[in-house]
DNA sequence: CTGAAAGCGCTAACAG
DNA sequence: CTGTTAGCGCTTTCAG
């Protein structure tokens, strides 16, 4: 049904003042009589007079507003990182613009054009796939950005990162320690930034204790539950020797975790498993997953208010943070067979199994 | 680092027309020449000129962005809604703008006031507690409103509605026709709008049936999976006549599936069990729970339209789409001890069982 | 085919 | 303390 929108003037007419008056009690600014102020406020309030953002920004060039872009906001990852990025900018009175690119890489561009023409104050950038060059290229027409997980060559932007070698490494040593040695590593797709970076901490973490790293205990595949399954597989016949998996992220764990319960493989006895991300999911399978747990609602937190001390040119274009993810024990580990359970710290599941 | 903003003006400058002409040839108007026509796309190219939507917005009071309310993003619900919502928006040119209310009265009326500020040409509105009079109230400050899964009273607001009434009653009529009679109801909280609905449907299905309501049957909680368990511990003690349990989600389902892991109870042998979304999750426990499956990017997508329609003038304040829910029946539904497999339609798992 | 003028609703200087 | 005058960057209307 709609209502007639008031405006400045509307309100400026009925108190019988001008609406420079209206607009100084608007923003709280000196120079207005306590009377008038009182009268004008109780106006405001009848009429239910909102100001147009639209009219304020087209003077002061400032939309408080903030531009997300995400491939899927309903992938729980990025739902996370909106989720802070929210709760900080709405602290701070920005709204969020939320685009989908849907991993679509013509549509990365597209959006960023989209936000430009909106005035957005800034934008923040997840998991793109554009080259370096076209992004910092769209990256420039805003005044403050914020890239989460990547890093761009030449120019530096802000970015807020995951340690995923430090997180690949975590997960490697816990094996380690364990007893394990022949451990497989079931990689995501080998085009992903953290995909390579975890990969990295397991090589480091296999040099350090001076395993051999073998080429064949590497195999890449998609980072969902049925590829997990699959990568297990395939993993697991072709190398019975392996006694432990680490996975790309917990949706392949879980998948591993299928393939262990189909073949008759017990999870933590026979083989066992670790994952990356820590989604609730992990704490829900049997045996609870081990994992590494990454902070999504920080991340977006932290962003956000990188992007906001940029906008009011209290950072620069340099910033970089980079987050440490930490491991999260549960039931999916454990020494191998054959190694006795005094010489090992053994990890107390917390959780009844399922199933 | 950001660069300087170009305007209109500058274009024209460059090009030597007035700006006018070159307003023409950014909206595809006629009345311009082939030859200035080609001249200002070039210039337009060339300096990366974006029209301001700011500016324009101002005067043909379109912003062509439309807000979305939700508790909470990171909720995969509304993350997918919110992913139709988007799919189809950006299909016709609009963006949205993304508010969090984090499940506060007060500030579902908060974000109301902010995106009537911004002008957007209209909301959809999903999960908020808001009491009729006053959301109704706030919403009348739109061109257009959509609400997801709440009707209000008095004034019609278009909605789109899941029937959880239909959901409630198709699950427990599949039970029934497995050969249950005794079947208990871990429903959500009280107050919930849909969790009221869902009980009509399961007390429908009972009636029909000629089966006896017992209000002890019935027990509410929390919609988590740890008061999922705690509800199917509580019902199965005090009921141990129970063959059959209806969840009011699955991630009480998943509660209530670990409590009879824990407990010894096989499912579906022991209790059948059945939830209601079909979340991920629920393909993924041990047996693969059925479930009746809620569409809910398409519940998005379905709200965005209705919204733009309204928008477009092309529907009025009165439309309502009711989205059927449908069974999806998976390992953890079967028929109860003493009744003959050969009677009833049985359905096979389609999943190997996990853990 | 093109330009000039007016105004969207507001803020930011200046005058009184 | 309050009002007046300019725009912000654009679309719309009306003259050329």
């Amino acid at each position: 049904m709609s209502r007639r929108r008031v405006t400045i003037s509307d309100v400026a007419e009925l108190a019988g003042v001008s609406y420079q008056t209206v607009s100084r009690v608007v923003n709280n600014k000196p120079d207005v009589s306590e009377s008038t102020r009182k009268r004008i406020q109780k106006i405001i309030k009848e009429t239910g007079y909102r100001p147009s953002q639209i009219a304020r920004s087209l003077v002061t060039a400032r939309t408080a507003t903030i531009g997300l872009v995400v491939p899927d906001i309903s992938n729980p990852f990025f739902s996370a990182v909106a989720r802070g990025v929210e709760q900080l900018a709405y602290s701070q009175g920005y709204s969020i613009l939320l685009c989908n690119t849907g991993e679509d890489v013509t549509r990365e561009l597209d959006v960023l054009h989209t936000l430009h023409e909106r005035y957005v104050d800034g934008v923040i950038v997840c998991g793109l796939r554009q080259e370096d060059a076209l992004l910092q290229e769209a990256l420039a027409n805003f005044k403050a950005a914020v890239l989460v997980n990547r890093r761009l060559q030449g120019e530096p932007v802000p970015a807020v990162l995951i340690d995923d070698e430090l997180g690949g490494y975590l997960n490697t040593q816990h094996l380690i320690q364990l007893g394990h040695t022949a451990i497989g590593f079931l990689a995501g797709p080998a085009a992903s930034y953290s995909g390579t970076q975890r990969r990295l901490g397991y090589s480091r973490a296999l040099v350090e204790a001076g395993i051999l790293l073998e080429e064949k205990w590497i195999t890449n595949f998609t980072p969902t539950v049925s590829d997990g399954e699959a990568a297990a597989e395939v993993m697991l016949q072709a190398n019975p020797e392996l006694t432990a998996l680490i996975c790309h992220n917990d949706l392949m764990a879980v998948g591993a975790l299928r393939y262990c319960a189909a073949s008759g493989r017990r999870v933590p006895e026979d083989i066992a498993i670790i994952g990356f991300d820590d989604i609730m999911l992990a704490t829900l399978v049997s045996p609870p997953l081990s994992t590494c747990h990454v902070p999504r609602v920080e991340v977006g937190r932290i962003a956000a208010s990188m992007l906001i001390e940029q906008i009011n040119d209290k950072a620069d274009w340099s910033d970089e943070i980079v987050i440490q993810p930490h491991l999260v024990i549960r039931a999916s580990t454990a020494a191998p067979a054959g190694v006795s359970d005094d010489a090992i710290m053994q990890p107390t599941p917390d959780h009844i199994p399922l199933g």
